[in-house]
DNA sequence: CTGAAAGCGCTTACAG
DNA sequence: CTGAAAGCGCTTACAG
């Protein structure tokens, strides 16, 4: 009775318990089926798969019967081979530790589990050579798609896929001239919705923190800004670091765009420590909008894109569905403390 | 030479480019290689998976020659039929919003990667429906071995792998007396260091937000708990809320332990819009360890799970490879601000 | 409506 | 060291 995660803790920190080991079970096939079912293993693959030809109804009862008894589990990978569609679908992630692109790879899983797809994901780490060599991987496993979330700037990693005749399609960016489908949030709006915003707030100096490159949505971000400008990586630590760098140098500015959630919040870490109060000091507007930006302190206002809707689009796009038309898809100004207005919770 | 991305954006909020379809590319095979390198498919396997069977230096040379000029990719989900390993490993998370379980899922895919075995994911939602369902695509997929991050209590989700013949393993939680391995983190032992960190501080009272279940490491924190006891559910929301309505009540304790990230984050988003200063008024040490904490204001004092650690020995014991000495894998106090420390940025 | 058979692209005994 | 052949478990024309 005792709990078996507690029972030899021993002050190890971590527990490791032997599990049972079983012999490989050997596995129930068509044939199988077919034989209690007195019929063909053709008829059973008709009957669990719903086609292509029909079935009459008394065999295609006993065909079912016959694989609940056996306790039946279709086999994909002998599917995949015969038929070429593995069900698998390849999602490259540039850092699941952002975010922002945590929650479109949880959107995307979603949307494609809904499509009865399983999602094989990889991290490239925003490494070129790592997404090449994901892709590499998820073609070999036959995968019927690839989603890239690219970060990284250089090649068209999507090209290998599209040689190779799978469907591919870029989600947040693509690379400069690649003919591969893109769904991508439009950052260049967020942006101007977010500066807007600070504007009618009166903050005489407003500034934009961007990434470091300028391809992609950052560079399309820098295109468009006619303001103060100033850049670094996008990340917590890099933007606490130059958040304490200009503090120390007086050149703070009194309103602040991040393009990025990661940014902001590496902003606000950086402005606590110095004492320098959000809103009061610096008030800032973010263009992500992960869901965590709801429980900073403070909270964040932020132009918030629609991840949700980008996942299904890409899905739909990917599997070649017909696509809803986007008529709601706006990145939306959700409005909380960091900006400067009393916020939700100013009560 | 203008952006492709911003190009078409027309105030749309979301672009969708079409992309290039292109015909089905005919695979080359290994016989196609056998074929050039004027040998059999049966020496191209040899020398592609050296062995089992050894092969000339000079034939050897002409099949990879043969192979890189013709642009050979290994078909997996063909070796998989005949060889019986897919090279996928299944995973199962329970919600990859919480950054805890996102950490750990990301450090599973790392080792796994490491391991050159490609990941297919899953979210259960705390579902165990859900949760079978996964486990029941993953075993249709002839994975080569399932991972269960389980928050669920009922049932034992492993069983129907361990039937199929599966590899499976249980991280972080598993079911009362399941025989399957286990690998977690001591949840216990992390609430004793956290508890007597605050104590030293010499806090009056000092209490323990857990959450809402008695099962698996959450049960065990509970049980082996002395002090006041708060329970909710292990959301940023909940914990919030629970927040405001202590301090709507007077009944804000000195000192608290979280049992996860989530509810800290909650408890310090609350304490902020209260004006409850964190940690004059409240002291706060999370149990987690998320790499989120160290961004949070005030910077959030926790017992850091050795995650990545935990990772490795999941993966070892999935993939029954020797498991070094788990000597290392204490969790361990990292000083931050929100124990009423200086911290580490205090100057 | 049903069934025998070919074949997807590999791996692996087996025989040379 | 090399090669012909069987077979993994399905799907799918094809013939009845």
């Amino acid at each position: 009775l005792r709990n078996p995660v507690s029972a030899s803790s021993g002050g190890r920190g971590i527990l490791l318990h032997g599990g049972v080991k079983e012999g490989a079970a050997v596995a129930v096939t068509m044939a199988d089926v077919a034989r209690r079912a007195k019929t063909s293993v053709a008829v059973v693959s008709y009957v669990l798969n719903d086609g292509p030809r029909p079935v009459a109804a008394a065999t295609r009862a006993r065909v079912l019967a016959a694989a609940t008894d056996l306790g039946y589990r279709r086999d994909r990978v002998a599917a995949a081979l015969r038929s070429g569609s593995s069900g698998l679908i390849g999602l490259v992630l540039p850092d699941p530790g952002n975010p922002y692109f945590a929650t479109l790879g949880r959107r995307l899983e979603e949307a494609l589990a809904r499509a009865g797809r399983l999602t094989v994901v990889a991290n490239s780490g925003y490494d070129p050579h790592r997404q090449a060599d994901a892709i590499e991987k998820f073609l070999a496993a036959r995968v019927d798609g690839v989603i890239i979330v690219s970060a990284a700037g250089a090649g068209d990693p999507a090209g290998v896929a599209r040689a190779a005749g799978t469907p591919v399609v870029y989600v947040h960016h693509r690379p400069h001239r690649s003919p591969t489908a893109l769904v991508a949030a439009d950052h260049t709006a967020a942006v101007s919705i977010a500066a807007e915003h600070l504007r009618e707030h009166g903050y005489d100096r407003v500034a934009l923190l961007a990434g470091l490159t300028d391809a992609g949505p950052a560079g399309a971000m820098v295109a468009a800004w006619r303001g103060e400008l100033l850049r670094g990586e996008c990340t917590r630590e890099a933007a606490a670091r130059l958040t304490e760098d200009l503090a120390a140098q007086g050149r703070l500015p009194r309103g602040l765009v991040t393009a990025t959630d990661e940014q902001a919040i590496g902003v606000l870490a950086a402005a606590a420590r110095l004492g320098h109060t959000v809103p009061d000091r610096l008030a800032i507007v973010s263009c992500d909008g992960s869901p965590d930006t709801g429980f900073t302190v403070p909270a964040l206002t932020v132009v918030e894109q629609p991840l949700t809707e980008m996942a299904r689009h890409a899905v739909r796009r990917l599997l070649r569905e017909p696509d809803t038309a986007p008529g709601s898809l706006r990145a939306r100004l959700v409005v909380r403390r960091s900006c400067g207005c009393p916020g939700p919770d100013a009560n």
